[in-house]
RNA sequence: GGGCGUUUAGCUCAGCUGGUUCAGAGCAUCUGCCUUACAAGCAGAGGGUCGGCGGUUCGAAUCCGUCAACGCCCACCA
């Protein structure tokens, strides 16, 4: 057969993908195999892959691969996630682009703006998924807001709700002025930023003396309902029981005494507004404070106050400070850093902002939860995580799940004309329940108002690995008892509060069990210095590009190769690179052994035998290895191995073995052996590198159509001889020696050597040695050949005569080098045997480690010093 | 401010319960080769006080203490 010298790997990916789509390879139905399940981490349906979706997904799919392989039932729901808040700023900015404000929409206008959006940008992610050779079960494709999905969010809305665990009530929250919504305390990130503290003065009702207040938000004095000082603060004794005049506003305020104060911070006065900040809202609580809230919904000041009406907050800021020193009521202002709290979706910085919102209480809900990583029922890889997990749960506090948003689950909770309201799952069921609950027949449909809050994107996503298999609360669905709990979930570390951890919590709640048995926590993909890929950054690549380039199986190989668990991967092209050239090696390997012509009738050559039971053995102790890493997830290292075992082992030396001369034929034997091996390395290699595999699997033997490497058994470890293959390494650095004496002396490797052998040389792989080393012949002497180059394997001692070719100065200054370590070496392990404690208290095995390293030294220096003497003759 | 983690070759990392698998791998580098599967390749070679200091021990990359740098998580100091 005709074969390129070069894999081209966008000539067969696209035909395999629908071989095995056609052929429904990747779909999945319960049956009585042990199933395998994944639940992908759905992306935001209007996503684009990024890599580190490619990086996710390829860790996916060589699980779910290799599971199949193993005899298992695999099965990898695909889906998207509706992205409550995300998706919903996407629409605006497109209407808003268009010249719709949402303001002007009715929520039924918005909400088919947004399904038409969704219509036509949705699924794009996973039709690029495709492309890397995911093997999802395509046809369980899901989204957080399909029917099915809904169902399943509004029954355990309505159950948690009738438990008990769901509240509604006024808190301080996380609002967004942006996205103008309630965010719960994971979509907060805190971000270090200049700003500056601003000391300003506080008249004391009537009187000329003033306190100095410190506060990083002047702004906020419009809300100023108190100043608190420390009781214990021996400078504002006088104080007590005093009032003082806000600044500007002109309002008077009590002084109130909290040791919550700190004496030693700013002046030890701290102003108190408690609309506006968490622990002003305790304060006036405990105090029973007047509550002020300044601000509008979009950041802008409101009317209450009367000052500033309709401004934004941060051009309030820079006014009030102008307007403050004009009025000589600012001490000074100082460069400060502090921390600030940002919108994860929107970057608009948070304003804490008292409101009606909903809440899960979450103590009993996670108890499990906590139990379950605790004592390993569920792994993380990398364990680390545990710690992390385990602080969080501790403090674990209530779970605001409303969102003042329209695209999302709509909070089943309709509300009754005269107050109160009733939850349930329809409108025709809310009336029963009003109707039983205020005994006011009179009541119609229309006279309920249903909320117009939405649900937290994460209140449907934490159901993923059930209601991708059926409703919820319906305990005898086949689908959920097959395949839950699933196996494993693979997802990044920025999520292991938001959605792994409430994945938990729903799972025992709902299922009395974990929802899956592994967590894999990948690492962030960054560039090559350790940026985060970003777009601003235009440091990203983009995955289908690369994989236009270096094919699927090369990109996924890149990945792989440095992405161990938990840790950043840091990209670079040339990781795929490495990839494309693994693909060659194997696509090359390939057309040497496809171009053999076979003749049965010769015999197999010793040195062919001797390499097919070294590579048999070889194998299997890759196979044993590779299982045990996967064991413990620790996939880029079986990789790495697997690429060693086809490439160094397989290609560099056995091939080379076996291979016969220029144009001639090889024997069956050792054919047949080649193309076994070569099964199993494509087996092996199929997980990671899908695409080639499939190609040169369907063509190293006759296959039948319906046929796939993806559905055929992995290669099991056989028991091998240790021994035979330690020996084995032992010959191979013989024939390296031989090979560098050959590179020192410009040797060409057409010329034939002999090799001189001293000692104990073992002579079972002679013929191996003979090929590999073109020799003519390996002779046992007892006497040093003068003229020769020496070296030493173990306690071997091989020479190579080279005639009036050697160099004897060079040598003698080699051995000389070497002798001089080995005396040192020597000296030192005599020191230790020397010494009393270590050879009393050390065990056995590793005293006679030692004494066996002393016999092994004198022994090279000996024969090294005979070596210089014949040479100094 | 608290907690966790990392630091080993130029780069990315492996080294489990202290001792022949203890200083390793891949990539990169260097040298020689266009040898008939592959130059996106072949053959060979060089490269590290295992972050610093101190301790425990017969023996430390490995255990303990401490310092430093970096990273992550959590936290209400205006």
């Amino acid at each position: 057969m005709e074969l390129a010298s070069k894999y081209n790997p966008s000539e067969v990916e696209g035909k395999w993908y629908s071989y095995w789509m056609n052929n429904g390879l990747f779909k999945s139905k319960p049956d009585g195999r042990e199933p395998y399940t994944i639940v992908i981490p759905p992306p935001n349906v209007t996503g684009v892959l990024h890599m580190g979706h490619m990086l996710n997904n390829t860790i996916q799919d060589i699980l779910i691969r290799r599971a199949r392989m193993l005899g298992k039932n695999a099965c990898w729901v695909p889906g998207t996630d509706h992205a409550s808040i995300a998706t919903e700023a996407k629409v605006v900015n497109k209407l808003a682009s268009e010249g719709i404000k949402k303001t002007d929409l009715t929520r039924d206008e918005f909400l088919k703006h947004a399904w038409d959006w969704t219509d036509k940008h949705g699924g794009i992610i996973l039709e690029q998924l495709k492309k890397l050779g995911a093997s999802c079960d395509w046809d369980r494709t899901c989204f957080t807001m399909d029917d099915e999905r809904s169902e399943s969010v509004i029954d355990v809305f309505i159950d948690l709700f009738n438990k008990g665990k769901i509240y509604r009530g006024v808190r301080m929250v996380n609002w967004d002025p942006a996205a103008q919504t309630a965010l719960s305390d994971e979509e907060v990130i805190y971000k270090e930023v200049n700003s500056k503290l601003y000391y300003l003065r506080y008249k004391v009702e009537g009187s000329d003396e003033y306190i100095v207040v410190a506060t990083t938000r002047p702004e906020t004095i419009l809300g100023d309902t108190a100043v608190c000082i420390n009781p214990n603060d021996e400078r504002y004794k006088w104080l007590h029981g005093k009032k003082v005049i806000v600044p500007l506003v002109n309002r008077a305020i009590p002084i109130i005494e909290d040791d919550y104060v700190d004496i030693e911070f700013g002046t030890g006065c701290l102003k108190v507004t408690p609309a506006h900040d968490v622990n002003d809202y305790m304060l006036g609580e405990k105090f029973n404070l007047e509550t002020i809230d300044i601000f509008n919904d979009n950041g802008t000041i409101n009317d209450k106050v009367g000052m500033y009406v309709g401004q934004d907050r941060f051009d309030v800021r820079e006014q009030i400070e102008k307007d403050l020193i004009s009025a000589d009521l600012m001490e000074k202002v100082e460069a400060y850093t502090n921390k600030v709290g940002f919108s994860e979706r929107t970057n608009a910085v948070i304003e804490p902002k008292l409101s009606m919102q909903w809440f899960l209480k979450m103590e009993e809900i996670a108890k499990p939860a906590l139990d379950a990583v605790m004592n390993d029922d569920i792994m993380l890889h990398p364990a680390k995580f545990k710690n992390t997990y385990r602080h969080w749960l501790e403090n674990i506090k209530d779970w605001c799940i409303s969102r003042q948003l329209w695209w999302g689950h709509r909070i089943p909770a309709f509300y009754l004309p005269k107050g109160g309201y009733v939850v349930a799952k329809t409108e025709e069921e809310a009336l029963k329940l009003a109707i039983e609950k205020t005994g006011d027949n009179a009541l119609t449909i229309s006279d309920l108002r249903q909320d117009e809050d939405v649900l937290d994107t994460w209140f449907s996503s934490w159901l993923w690995p059930i209601s991708v298999f059926g409703n919820i609360l319906d305990k005898d669905n086949e689908e959920i008892k097959y395949y839950y709990p699933t196996s494993d979930l693979v997802t990044g570390p920025d999520i292991l509060f938001f959605w792994v951890a409430r994945m938990i919590f729903a799972g025992y709640e709902y299922m009395g069990d974990m929802p899956f048995k592994n967590v894999y926590l990948t690492g962030i993909v960054r560039d090559k210095l350790g940026r985060k890929m970003s777009k601003s950054l235009g440091n990203s690549p983009e995955p289908l590009e690369l994989i236009a380039n270096f094919g699927a199986d090369g990109v996924r190989m890149g990945m792989m190769l440095s992405a161990s668990a938990g840790n950043d991967i840091l990209f670079d092209d040339s990781l795929c690179e490495q990839g494309r050239n693994f693909n060659n090696k194997i696509w090359n390997a390939f057309r040497l052994v496809k171009g053999w012509n076979v003749d049965d009738t010769i015999a197999q050559p010793e040195a062919a035998a001797l390499a097919v039971k070294w590579f048999e053995g070889k194998l299997s102790q890759t196979i044993d290895e590779v299982n045990d890493l996967f064991d413990k997830y620790r996939i880029s290292e079986a990789l790495m191995a697997i690429y060693k075992l086809f490439w160094d082992e397989f290609s560099s030396w056995y091939l080379e073995m076996v291979k016969p001369g220029y144009q001639q034929p090889i024997d069956k034997k050792s054919y047949d052996a080649t193309l076994s091996f070569f099964d199993s390395l494509l087996k092996l290699l199929h997980p990671f590198m899908p695409f080639i595999t499939e190609e040169l699997w369907q063509v190293l033997e006759p296959r039948k159509e319906g046929e796939s490497i993806m559905v055929e058994m992995m290669p099991k470890a056989e028991t091998f001889d240790k021994e035979f293959l330690s020996a084995f390494e032992q010959t191979k650095e013989v024939i390296a020696n031989i090979r560098t004496i050959r590179l020192q002396k410009n040797i060409p490797n057409k010329e034939p050597l002999t090799l001189q052998v001293l000692g104990g040389h073992n002579p079972q792989f002679d013929a191996v040695i003979m090929k590999m080393g073109n020799l003519s012949a390996i002779d046992k002497v007892t006497e040093k050949d003068a003229t020769a180059a020496s070296f030493l394997v173990g306690t071997n001692e091989y020479s190579v005569p080279l005639g009036n070719n050697i160099d004897v100065e060079a040598e003698l200054q080699k051995l000389n080098d070497e002798l001089k370590y080995l005396q040192g070496f020597k000296k030192s392990v005599m020191g230790k045997l020397g010494n009393e404690k270590f050879v009393n208290n050390a065990p056995a095995a590793v005293v006679d480690g030692e004494k066996k390293k002393l016999a092994d030294a004198e022994s090279k220096i000996t024969s090294i010093e005979e070596r210089i003497a014949s040479l100094s003759k």
